[in-house]
DNA sequence: TTTATAATTGCAACCAGGTGCAATAACAAT
DNA sequence: ATTGTTATTGCACCTGGTTGCAATTATAAA
């Protein structure tokens, strides 16, 4: 079910400003920041509040519409089909580990078989301490 | 190696407001929010200012003397001994699942054996779909 | 097509957390 | 005990994100 069709059958109003940060994630080739996506829309309709973004982002998040994450502080929005990875980060010295993206899929199974919790593993950023942290306290 | 003794064999000073937080974080039964340790330290040493409180809470984190993670939305800090529970999160309803944390211990182990990366086990939230938000689309 | 109504917007104010910088204080060396 | 060095503090300001509210607008019903 689109974006679009999902919105109409929850009653939801489909504004301008919605129907246009719909777009700006469909047509992004990778994720976003809410920043990003503030200056994009401001750029076709300028006059649109980031409150207004912030609000639909969140809307299309409860909606399954776009997935949130987070990827070294920073929030990140993005659809459905854009590639997604996982990384690790050392809360000593800051370095990101990319990371195999498979070692999640059994936890993910048991999330799923225990709670029936669909997790959302598109983007994972763990952290703790790298190697070299780890052994240089 | 105590946090007091982490610190000074790194070159870093003792201050009295330094100290006191380390003593709050060790006191406490529970993790803490950000804002609950301002509040304390601001009752024993007024005038103490939030980022002091902020810089050092990071400072302790890269060396290991504490904890953060993320509970709901807000930040906590906690020292390594207090109890520690996982969290599945629905981004729907935003109601929370608390979560077995055996489940995330054969990742744990991966990510140390693929990556040599000690993850912050301590306190997870996945975010994602309930049982029944998942089939209420 | 007009009207009613409920959802949505923009605004302004707010919140948690972070940062650059000059003043201060902890600690080591004398 | 005094001094010099360097880390740390408090301050003021900034940032990303959120919220309450009055004005506006999409949509359904008449």
């Amino acid at each position: 079910m689109s974006c679009v069709s999902t919105l109409k059958a929850k009653g939801l109003k489909l504004t301008p400003q919605r129907m246009m940060i719909v777009d700006i994630i469909h047509d992004a080739k990778e994720h976003l920041t809410a920043d990003e996506i503030i200056r994009h829309i401001q750029a076709n309709m300028p006059g649109v509040n980031k409150s207004t973004v912030y609000r639909t982002l969140s809307l299309l998040e409860q909606y399954g519409c776009v997935y949130k994450s987070e990827l070294s502080e920073e929030l990140i929005y993005h659809h459905d089909e854009v590639g997604h990875h996982h990384h690790l980060m050392c809360s000593r010295c800051g370095n990101i580990i990319k990371c195999d993206e498979d070692l999640f899929i059994p936890l993910k199974n048991l999330l799923m078989e225990k709670y029936g919790f669909d997790a959302n593993f598109k983007h994972i950023v763990m952290s703790g301490f790298c190697e070299k942290c780890k052994n240089n306290n």
